[in-house]
DNA sequence: AAAAATAATAACAACGTTGTTATTTTTATG
DNA sequence: CATAAAAATAACAACGTTGTTATTATTTTT
């Protein structure tokens, strides 16, 4: 069977209970036997036991994070993210794909200290005293827990007034505008907004989908457009990556002769064909404010509801310049 | 705090193993009390706690599966199908989108009872006398553990043996053609054997990539061939979306015109623009083998690689049919 | 109706930890 | 150099289960 601290201790000739104690670098034992239970420990390979240690602390130190709907791309980079924020914590995550019922049983199971769910399925979820964060849209927030999102009018804002300052003034949205989904028409609305603030007549184009061909597609309608514009604004990562890919077959120079900033700011922005200036809540901090707040649940442990809206940034790259006279 | 057996054991007026007992269903204890340990359990909405089961049976019935290349959305219908095989089994399932070591490392943790690694990442994994099971490429098998993979020559065969027989022997094959990735190579070879066997001249398109638009892409070059194809088998789901799209804006009739069958056998085939007739092993039976291969490793717990070649089917539907004259 | 066999339940020792209390050893103090 | 104080270690009771053994209640047999 496997290693335990008893077998240590016989070895070392100490308690069992002193074992403990060393192992969890408890300062009531003395440094010289700490290091001999901590080599003795290695030696033999020891690897403590989890069930144990929870069956009396009642802490596993291990997130839940739900999520059903793994078929959506789109997420897959911030959940990548989220697993790597937990690194530096002294929490580690698993997953679940099942449905929230499901999963909520098996994370039970395990006794997860805390739970990360996405907004589509927290409705479902009726955990109450239960630490919980969600990431996700926010607007119909009556949750008994916090809710991280992000500003999205503000990445808009940002987004026009940067393409303003290199000059431009014909600047056009190329994304899923006719939709009942709430981000999309956040974003829409956020452009709208920003440009009637400048002044600047708006141009929309709708992808009528949020895949790469949608915006692929989208192009030919957008050059042909009686008012040509200088500057696109591309929905999200696929959408953008489409518009590129049609700009770069009409061999249109960018960002001499167009200038493209995409929504989404992920790492995959700058691997693309040309590297892309975005705008967005870097997936990096997003996932590190998401795993800040379930954290902060957990150790604190007061409930209350609330919502985190986070501050875009934009990062510059080369598909975006001033305006050609 | 929550409810123990303890606390049932009081209400009901038994000892807590009578108790505990019940729970199990063992027969040692009357039908009568039982049934009132049970109603009772249910009242007080107890929640057996894995943590202490564990400790003393040394199981946990769950499963993990190790997940690092998360990106990769191929693999996102075969996780879900997975997941779901194993509703029908005691066991359940969590994953982990960490590097495979520190994967291992939680899932050790947990004391989870097998494992299932996609191929791309088993050659990191040294896990000896542990159940541990895996997806995909067989070739350079020299491990100590299962693996499953699908027949892909077999594949290809099947889906130009069903386009000869509906009459076509101008049959294309659209796909990564260039490339190390064993898998893409094995369709090809498969494919070319196929046609080989039957006397047929064969014509392979690259994409050069394995996404929708590169299907897209293709068709021009495919459509101004010499040797116009009147079949044409794509590579895989995104491809064959691709290559759809293109033929359906060219107002191609299909099948009537130009038939397509397409690799990769996941229900997404039914809902798309036309009903897709495709090859491959079926998802939910890959996923069933796979859980099936796992559990029986835990269960039986004898060592020793093998390999098992699940033999593809061919599911028809309406983007295929006979030639036409 | 007593003895034997069987069924039902209770008691209790694991499992591998942690944290609290009790004991021993070492160091400081008058 | 005793004695008190402090430091280090040991002992042991939890934690919530399961499974084995001991006890008690019920049936069967003679």
């Amino acid at each position: 069977m496997s290693v335990t601290i008893k077998d240590i201790a016989k070895e070392a000739n100490v308690s069992y209970s002193t074992v403990s104690k060393a192992l969890n670098n408890s300062p009531l034992v003395k440094e010289i036997t700490r290091q001999k239970i901590l080599r003795v420990a290695k030696e033999m390979g020891y690897e403590p036991n989890l069930a144990a240690k929870q069956l009396v602390r009642k802490k596993t130190e291990v997130i839940g994070l739900l999520w059903p709907t793994i078929e959506r791309i789109v997420l897959a980079t911030l959940v990548t993210n989220i697993s790597k924020a937990f690194e530096t914590t002294p929490y580690s995550m698993i997953l679940s794909v099942d449905t929230p019922e499901t999963a909520m049983d098996t994370f039970k199971k395990f006794q997860v200290d805390g739970m990360i769910v996405f907004a589509e399925s927290s409705h479902t979820i009726t955990q109450d005293n239960f630490p919980l964060v969600a990431y996700g849209v926010s607007g119909k927030n009556k949750a008994s827990y916090p809710i991280i999102d992000a500003n999205h009018e503000k990445s808009m804002e940002i987004a026009v007034q940067y393409l303003y300052d290199l000059g431009h003034r014909d600047i056009a949205y190329v994304g899923l505008t006719d939709t009942v989904d709430t981000l999309q028409n956040e974003k829409v609305e956020g452009y709208q907004k920003a440009m009637k603030q400048l002044n600047l007549e708006t141009q929309s184009f709708n992808t009528d989908g949020l895949n790469w061909f949608d915006g692929y597609r989208t192009v030919d309608e957008l050059l042909t457009s009686k008012k040509r514009p200088t500057a696109i604004i591309g929905g999200s990562y696929d959408i953008s990556g489409g518009v590129l890919r049609a700009l770069q077959e009409r061999s249109i120079q960018i960002p001499e002769e167009l200038s493209l900033v995409s929504y989404d700011n992920i790492p995959q922005m700058e691997t693309m064909e040309i590297p892309m200036t975005c705008i967005g809540v870097p997936v990096d901090e997003l996932a590190e404010e998401i795993v800040n707040a379930i954290i902060e649940r957990i150790e604190l442990d007061e409930d209350g509801d609330s919502v985190k809206k986070l501050t875009p940034s934009l990062t510059e790259r080369q598909s975006a310049g001033p305006v050609s006279k």
